[in-house]
DNA sequence: CACAATTAAATTGCGTACAATTTACTTAAC
DNA sequence: GTTAAGTAAATTGTACGCAATTTAATTGTG
């Protein structure tokens, strides 16, 4: 009974001979990896990559903001306003242009720089990997998104 | 200005030295590759995994499809009934253990293998890998699955 | 057999993702 | 300079993910 239904699928349609499923699964893994350390800063993972182009870049518009991290307004509207709420980052108007909103650190955003700076070795080691396989996953990952 | 803050960031801690961010990412963007051709056929991509899953396995329990996928009750539950409500899959349950749910696919669900054949191939051209550099990222994401 | 401990799903609540729409502002064209 | 077109964020609505709790059923222990 299982056999007949097995043979019938074709082979690319299963689970394990497919990329996206590991993919998919090791990005959520990786976000669980990071969830407990950050939660104890009260900070999400998605908070967390925010910063991480903010302390590197200063002063960034939405949109700009969102081209860095393939995000939009209707992901980043509202988590910003959460990090505001929680004191990590200001969202100021832009005064020549009064659409814009101006998004940049808070001095405990700035902080926050310190509190995770070890963060990203620790959970790297939970991965499993060499560090060349890590290397080559980052190189991967990022060939996909430059063909996107 | 900018340049004093650059030096403050750690290496390590800057978006494009980090692994997580292109993976989280790349998950990303091979969801959204996938959700046209799923919309079409009125499939998210969790759903479509988990039509994967049952494919091949006749008839699960919610937690051993859990397993299989990496979720819980929480995301399966809800996303299940849904399912259910399409008519993609049934939710018997189990005879002897009324706790059990039992999940399994209808004639309709069974149908959407066929439809959805094509996708694997057609959204793994996108994706603007050579052949053997998907067999790594294959490997490699599974790697970071087994080590968790 | 009673009753505590365990287990499988479901539920609740919050934070993403994203399509689609709306709001507020700016620029272009007349 | 008024109106149309365009643009940046925000909002709305739906569907994940997951921690934490709840519900309902089963198992274990005396």
């Amino acid at each position: 009974m299982q056999d007949v239904k097995q043979s019938e699928t074709p082979e690319q349609l299963k689970l394990e001979n497919q990329v996206c499923f590991p993919l998919y699964s090791a990005a959520n893994e990786v976000v669980r990896a990071y969830r407990p350390f950050l939660a104890a800063h009260d900070l999400s993972y998605l908070q967390y990559l925010v910063l991480m182009v903010l302390w590197d870049a200063q002063e960034l518009e939405v949109k700009a903001l969102g081209q860095r991290l393939n995000l939009d307004s209707g992901t980043l509207s509202p988590l910003l306003k959460r990090m505001e709420a929680k004191g990590f980052v200001l969202r100021k108007r832009g005064s020549d242009d009064e659409r814009v909103r101006l998004i940049s650190t808070t001095e405990k955003g700035e902080q926050m720089r310190d509190a995770v700076a070890d963060m990203p070795k620790l959970v790297a080691c939970q991965l499993g990997l060499e560090l060349d396989e890590l290397k080559q996953l980052k190189r991967l990952c990022e060939k996909v998104l430059a063909a996107s």
